[in-house]
DNA sequence: ACACAATTTTGCATGTCGTGCATTTTTGCA
DNA sequence: TGCAAAAATGCACGACATGCAAAATTGTGT
C-alpha cells in the first residue's frame, strides 16, 4: 500500500486513480502550508484538513508526516524508466538515459510553480533536504534493472553467444527478466539520477545566467568525457 | 551543537573528546542493539540507557531517533577531505579523489565488525537505508569545495591569467577561500560519493566472488573512460 | 436496479517521540 | 580553590505513529 508498484502509475481503475489523487492532494497540501508557515509549523492534522481527509488516513498514505514533504511525483521514476526502455537500441545507455531523463524534466515544467514552492521548502528545512535525497537514490534499483534488461536485450539482437565481459551489465547467472543488475547497470543507473541531481541543484541558484537545458548537456557531456580535469 | 564544524574532527580539547565519546557510544549502542532486536522495536530510552545517559541527553546529540541509526562516523568526510588537499597537486582530480577515498575505506576495515551490524540494520530497514543514502550526500557540499579550492590552487601555481574555460572548477567571481563550487565541483564531488556507493552495494551482495579493491578499481575505470556501452 | 464482497476511510486508544525550560552537575581556567 | 561556561538531567506537554474494529464507499455479477 505504501509503495507504488509501478502498474498504476498509468492507472486505468477509478479506484486506483482516486488513491493517487488523494495522494496528490496530501501532498501538495503539505508543500503549500510549508513554504508558508514552515515545515516544522505544519501538523499532520493541518494536512490533512486541507486535503479534505482525516488524520488516520493521512498515515495511511505516508509511513511519517515528513514523507509528505518530500515526494513531489510518485510516479516520475516509472515514467523515465518506460521512456528509456522504449529508446531505439542503437543509442548508447547512456545516450538513452540522458534523453529519457530529459524528456520527464520538461514534462516536470509543467508543475513549475508547485515545483518552486517545493524546493524552497526544501532549501530552508536541511532535515527535509536530506530525506528527498535519499528517496531520489531509493529509485535507482528500479532504473538500474531496467538498464540491466536494455542490455540484455541489445545483446542477442546482435549475435548470441560469445565470450563475454567478466562483468558486463548483468551477472551471467539470471532468469532473463529480474535478475540482479550488474556492476555497470548500477553505476549507470546512480551516475544518473546524481546527473540530474548536481544539474538541478547548480541550476536552482543561478536560474538566470544559463537555461536549465544547457546545464544538464554540459553535465553529461563531462560524464561522457570521463571528468577530465577542467580546461583553463 | 548538532553539527560537527569540522574543526572538532581532530579534537584537542578534553571536552570536545568526551562529546565525541559519548555520541560515538549512543551510535554504537542503538546500531548493536537495532542489529539485535530490530530497529524498530529499540526505544531511545533503552540506546541511553546502553550508553549510560539520561534520556534527554540523547536528544542532545541527535535530532531524532533514526539519526542514531544513520551515521557511523560523523568525522570521516572531514578526513577524506584533508586526504585530498594533501595529494599531490600534478593529480588529476578524479585519481586524487579516488585515492584519497581508498585511503579512507582502507582505515575502515578497522571497525568491521560494526559495520557490518550497521550494513544488516539498514539492509532489514529501508526507511533507514533512505536516510543513510541522504546523509552520505549531505557531506558532498564540503567535498565540492575542496575540490574547487583545489582547482583553483592549481590553477595560479601553472600560468595565471588566460581566457578560462566559462564554468570550469568554481565560478569568476570569488573571495579566493569559500567561493560557491562550480558546476565541475559539484559534479565530481557528487560522483565519487556515488562510486563510493555503488562500490559498496555491489560488494556487499558478493563479499566472495572479487576484492573490494578490484571493484572499487573497476568503478573508478568505468567512470575515467566515461561510462562506455559495456564490451560484448 | 440491487445486493454483495472487497477495499478504503474513520475514530479511538495507546505508546513513543521530540522540545522547551529550569535546575543540577561537570569542566576548563585563572 | 573559586568561578564562569558548558553539558546533563528531570519534568511537562504536544505531536507523531500504529493497531483495531466499525462505518462508508466502490466495483461487479445477477
Amino acid at each position: 500500500m505504501h509503495f507504488m508498484t509501478g502498474k498504476d502509475a498509468v492507472g486505468g481503475g477509478l479506484r486506483e486513480r482516486k488513491k493517487r489523487a488523494t495522494r496528490a492532494a496530501l501532498a501538495e497540501a503539505a508543500v503549500r502550508l510549508a513554504a508558508e508557515h514552515g515545515a516544522d509549523q505544519v501538523t499532520v492534522e493541518a494536512i490533512s484538513a486541507a486535503a479534505g481527509v482525516s488524520v488516520r488516513t493521512f498515515f495511511n498514505y505516508f509511513d511519517s508526516r515528513d514523507d509528505a514533504f518530500v515526494v513531489v511525483d510518485a510516479d516520475a521514476s516509472e515514467r523515465v524508466r518506460q521512456a528509456f526502455l522504449a529508446a531505439p537500441p542503437e543509442l548508447p545507455p547512456l545516450e538513452a538515459l540522458r534523453d529519457a531523463l530529459a524528456a520527464e524534466l520538461r514534462e516536470a515544467e509543467r508543475q513549475h510553480e508547485l515545483w518552486s514552492l517545493h524546493a524552497r521548502v526544501l532549501r530552508s528545512a536541511p532535515h527535509l533536504l536530506v530525506r528527498n535525497l535519499g528517496a531520489q537514490m531509493a529509485d535507482e534499483s528500479g532504473l538500474a534493472e531496467a538498464i540491466a534488461r536494455r542490455i540484455r536485450a541489445g545483446d542477442d539482437s546482435d549475435d548470441a553467444g560469445r565470450a563475454s565481459e567478466p562483468d558486463a551489465g548483468a551477472p551471467p547467472e539470471g532468469d532473463a527478466g529480474r535478475a540482479a543488475p550488474g556492476l555497470y547497470a548500477r553505476l549507470l543507473a546512480a551516475v544518473a539520477g546524481t546527473a540530474v541531481r548536481v544539474s538541478v541543484q547548480h541550476w536552482c541558484e543561478r536560474p538566470d545566467e544559463v537555461s536549465y537545458a544547457d546545464v544538464f548537456r554540459e553535465v553529461f557531456d563531462l560524464l561522457a568525457a570521463g571528468l577530465p580535469a577542467p580546461a583553463r
